[in-house]
RNA sequence: GCUCCUGUGGUGUAGUCCGGCUAAGCAUACUGCCCUCUCAAGGCAGUGAUCCCGGGUUCAAAUCCCGGCGGGAGCACCA
């Protein structure tokens, strides 16, 4: 072939560079071992959910990777949005989700900073103060045409500045970059920096008034933090141009700024837009209701941390749109807990099995088939509940095994079964049940969260609600535990009488 | 509409920067077998991709160039 051609005259054109199969994120191009710095910064206007998962485990990940530090940084720039409760709700899911940051901080913390580097930027001409009404701005920045503020003169535009802080209402003054009005990148077109906003911030009470918006106030902190790589989500993109002039005209240091394909799952929507509403109409229970993407919900359902940090890994670091596949997540998950969870038996759809010659008052069974997980004792008198969904093919005459128990055989069918103890070999051709005493059973509710949006409409039967009846060692479990039942799937308990599915 | 980003099996990705190691690796899903007093976990095997399409460059292209098409995002005094 002419490979092997090429090999025989020009043997010195096939040596090939090593390519290594990568583990874990892809390497980052401009990275000193011990010198990276990231840093996490969600606003804390909600609920952590699986999108700040993501974000956070990358950074930290990529902090890890380089020996470097993360930074855990709040930008609480808009009062308006901001709750104290949200703040300890997303320290609260970084916790859970053990990632492990090297400095926490405000952004609200550096306002006195970012005022002077606004005066900065006003002094050197590359800002103003404008005091069009938002129509004509946004009008003007369409048509790109100047606004007429930004011709005024320096003296001016401190005066303007200054009058910020009192003088002005909300609305009558911001401060805008001298950007390029004529940019195609519309993110350019003399955007905002600072605005007026008379609200009282969680941290800050009525101290300040002027607040910085996201693009000066991150590339000032990110800047004077130390950091170094910078990852956000792919739809800031536009604005890496802003962020760059903002810190090119003000001088200062600029962290190189990387995309990422945000995080979220078919017809489950993370954005609070859509998930504020179902919660205000009882729609869910709450944040925390299981159904949604936030983490507390996560936890509540039996996903734990390691799953959503294997899965997050999984999806690598990419700019391509992707709909994430919740069962992949679920099988690591599934992979993780299998053996933490205690085995019990669960009957749905009840039907009363008689054994009539029973001889056995008591039998022991073990908690997990593997790991020692300690026995748990089952009392027995001769009558037991098997699932409606095994009970329907069974037939007269039919053997089959009660799961560490005995075989049995079918006598009669009816309002109940009755049936025969055999004997007690274990014959792997039969079908083998799990059972309930009928005696001590403990009635729970399974709740089986499905998806929550079906083609952008509500699903009305996203929570199945299940009767089930389980074994009376169920009471002695911790709120919390994560129990398989045998042959069912795994359920997390999450109060004395109902679990949560967690899958199968 | 304009601008930007993106496109590898059912799904998520590796490989793409620096063209040959790989007629595309891994995970997940599915199927079968083994193990097992679970339809779980574990072990083994299998199905499944004309690398969006069309041209071009080259001895050689998923990888480079050109042109299409599909999908997403941005166009705020929100982050």
């Amino acid at each position: 072939m002419q490979k092997s051609e090429l090999e025989t005259s020009f043997p010195e054109l096939l040596i090939i560079k090593p390519k290594q199969d990568r583990v874990g994120l892809p390497h980052l191009n401009d990275a000193e071992q011990g010198k990276v710095i990231t840093r996490f910064p969600p606003e804390p206007n909600g609920y952590p959910h699986i999108g700040h998962a993501k974000a956070a485990i990358i950074d930290e990940e990529y902090a890890r990777m380089y020996g470097g530090k993360l930074i855990f940084r709040f930008d609480d720039t808009n009062p308006e949005n901001e709750r104290l409760e949200y703040y300890a709700a997303i320290k609260v899911g970084l916790d859970w989700l053990g990632v492990k940051y090297d400095h926490v901080k405000n952004t609200s913390d550096d306002i006195e900073l970012i005022y002077k580097k606004a005066e900065e930027i006003i002094q050197s001409g590359d800002a103003y103060v404008c005091t069009c009404n938002k129509e004509t701005i946004s009008k003007n920045r369409r048509e790109m045409v100047a606004c007429k503020c930004s011709f005024g003169d320096l003296s001016q535009n401190m005066k303007r500045w200054k009058n910020m802080f009192e003088k002005y209402k909300p609305g009558e003054a911001i401060v805008r970059l001298r950007g390029d009005i004529h940019s195609e990148n519309t993110a350019m077109r003399d955007p905002t920096l600072l605005r007026i906003i008379d609200e009282s911030h969680p941290l800050h009470k009525n101290k300040y008034r002027v607040w910085p918006n996201y693009d000066f106030a991150v590339s000032i902190e990110d800047s004077v933090d130390g950091v170094t790589h910078a990852f956000r989500t792919k739809e800031y993109e536009l604005r890496n141009e802003l962020y760059y002039t903002i810190l090119d005209k003000l001088k200062m240091r600029k962290p190189k700024v990387l995309e990422f394909s945000r995080l979220e799952f078919d017809g489950m929507p993370v954005s609070k837009r859509i998930l504020k509403p179902l919660v205000q109409e009882g729609k869910v229970s709450g944040y925390d209701d299981p159904r949604l993407p936030t983490l507390e919900a996560m936890r509540r359902r039996g996903i734990v941390p390691e799953a959503i940090r294997k899965f997050v890994l999984s999806l690598s670091f990419t700019k391509s749109d992707t709909l994430a596949p919740f069962e992949t997540l679920e099988s690591f998950n599934r992979k993780i807990i299998d053996s933490t969870s205690i085995r019990l038996f669960l009957v749905m759809d009840p039907v009363k099995l008689i054994v009539k010659n029973n001889n056995l008052t008591e039998i022991e069974i073990s908690n997990h088939p593997q790991k020692n997980m300690g026995k748990r004792k089952i009392q027995l008198d001769g009558s037991f509940y098997i699932a409606g969904n095994d009970a329907e093919s069974l037939k007269v005459g039919d053997e089959i095994r009660l799961l560490e128990l005995y075989n049995i055989k079918i006598t009669r069918l009816g309002s109940h079964i009755e049936a025969e103890i055999t004997d007690n070999d274990f014959k792997p051709e039969i079908p083998k049940l799990q059972w309930i005493p009928s005696q001590n059973s403990a009635k729970i509710e399974v709740l089986i969260p499905k998806v929550l949006f079906v083609n952008e409409q509500f699903n009305e039967k996203s929570l199945d609600i299940k009767q089930a009846l389980t074994e009376p060692y169920y009471l002695e479990l911790n709120v919390g535990t994560e129990i398989q039942f045998v042959r069912y799937g795994y359920c997390r308990k999450d109060s004395a009488n109902q679990v949560i599915y967690t899958h199968k």
